[in-house]
DNA sequence: GAGTGTGAATCCTTTCACAGCT
DNA sequence: AGCTGTGAAAGGATTCACACTC
């Protein structure tokens, strides 16, 4: 879900589709963790359920990277390790900075699957004089006023950022400008970067708000299912209090129809 | 992006694509900025442009929901923000708990979106002895044995996994048998869990390799846009180091037809 | 026999473009 | 005149199912 402000299907991948990159990923960290247990060969069945996927999906995908398995036997392990993370570009190793040093940017910090697998932490940065030469998982806090020489000096290309919605926009334009083409932001904010410029989200509440949407579904069907009995206590799962009703605005809308007119029982008054 | 073993679509709910379910969130955060900055109607392509998406998308994702435009004027802010967060179910207050207090809990703990909209952390969680009773956030550490009593008690439905990798699946074992229904897993692994509970998976280390896939990208077009110049001295943004060469595995495997057959100055030896 | 690789069919999502309402 | 709401077209992604290879 690359949102930056542009549709562009980032750098239209020729051949391989966006959706299988984005599990690729996936298949690798299945893959290695076969690898270190020494298993040799997989099929595709057994690679797919451990990566959560089906295996004419597995297939599909592969098959816009190469034939690189064998009929009747399967993938070798360690061969298609090599393959996935050459495509994916993990035999370079990438700097990258994270700029925003709060709980956040230190769980990243201290996040281990990020060394391990082609990253590494080139420098931290944040705006909080205090914390200027504190160490964090091991590396120095450097201070904001030096983004630009950092990001030049290291080479970096990726740059993380887990500062407050407010500062992210800025953080981004001085990243940008550094030479920074790719963002993985943090801070729930719609980034708008100039073309040519990657940005993925990482986003708490819209991951909380897409399971509440499915957690009331879920609710909803189970009253319709229960029928018209003493439906409130329900044991195991059941929200709590209410919030403001609808303001006194509806006035010019029609509403007309709602495609969705059941779940009536469990909205509160 | 629901990766449970089983691919249902998550309760299909009737009517509204999963797509756009996905987006209302978005919409949402741009509508509640609207509303504070007390804006009394918006167009789609205001608000489009505002979340980061295109007009056609946002109105087409807003048709699902019923008809709450006024042709020739646009969307009345708070009339709009209220039908969606009645649709994602944030009218009501959902109680969630945290697992694994490191620095990533500590900092979902602290993180203010959380609360503002519909949710609230009822309780953490850990498995170190040592954290008892610490407060984090204000909210006192409770250990991992109580794990089954204080979902019951708070009638909790969504659990948040922020654990070790090796513990994920236990955890969510244990969060499901108790009535969680819904998980946010932060932890690096596929969780395996039965039909009727969603998982959403939040993957540092997945977003990262998809980055630097289309940096990879980036690099291997600008390098042959340069032609066959001396291209080592790229100014800006460049990776380093190169990791193992495939390993002598490569015996049986034909490697017939990569589609993929450029990129071919840019790998390292 | 076992399991990959892939056209073809199906399903979902996005975009277009315009009729229709205010 | 302006902007929503939505059929219809286009484009992707997933699944099916089977020919083909080892």
């Amino acid at each position: 879900m690359a949102t930056g402000r542009t549709h562009r299907p980032a750098t239209r991948s020729r051949g391989i589709p966006e959706a299988t990159v984005a599990r690729l990923p996936l298949y690798l960290r299945a893959l290695t963790a076969l690898s270190e247990r020494s298993v040799p060969t997989v099929s595709s069945e057994e690679l797919a359920a451990a990566a959560g996927v089906n295996s004419a999906k597995l297939r599909k995908d592969f098959s816009y990277l190469g034939s690189y398995g064998t009929r009747g036997v399967g993938y070798d392990v360690e061969y298609l390790v090599y393959q996935i993370s050459r495509e994916l570009g993990l035999t370079q190793d990438w700097p990258v900075v994270i700029v925003g040093i709060g709980n956040l940017g230190a769980a990243l910090a201290n996040y281990g699957g990020f060394a391990s697998r082609g990253f590494r932490v080139a420098a931290l940065i944040d705006a909080d004089p205090a914390m200027a030469g504190k160490p964090v998982a091991g590396i120095p806090v450097q201070h904001t006023d030096d983004l630009e020489k950092i990001i030049e000096d290291n080479g970096v290309s990726i740059g993380v950022i887990a500062t407050p919605a407010g500062a992210a926009q800025q953080v981004s334009e001085r990243l940008i400008a550094a030479g920074v083409t790719s963002i993985l932001n943090f801070a729930p904010t719609v980034l708008s970067v100039p073309d040519g410029v990657d940005v993925r989200k990482v986003d708490l509440s819209i991951e909380l708000q897409i399971l509440a949407f499915h957690e009331q579904r879920k609710a909803g069907e189970e009253a319709a299912a229960s029928a018209a009995s003493g439906g409130s206590s329900a044991g195991g799962a059941a929200p709590a209090a209410a919030v403001v009703p609808p303001a006194g605005r509806a006035t010019a809308v029609a509403r007309k129809g709602n495609p969705d007119g059941d779940v009536p029982a469990v909205m509160p008054a």
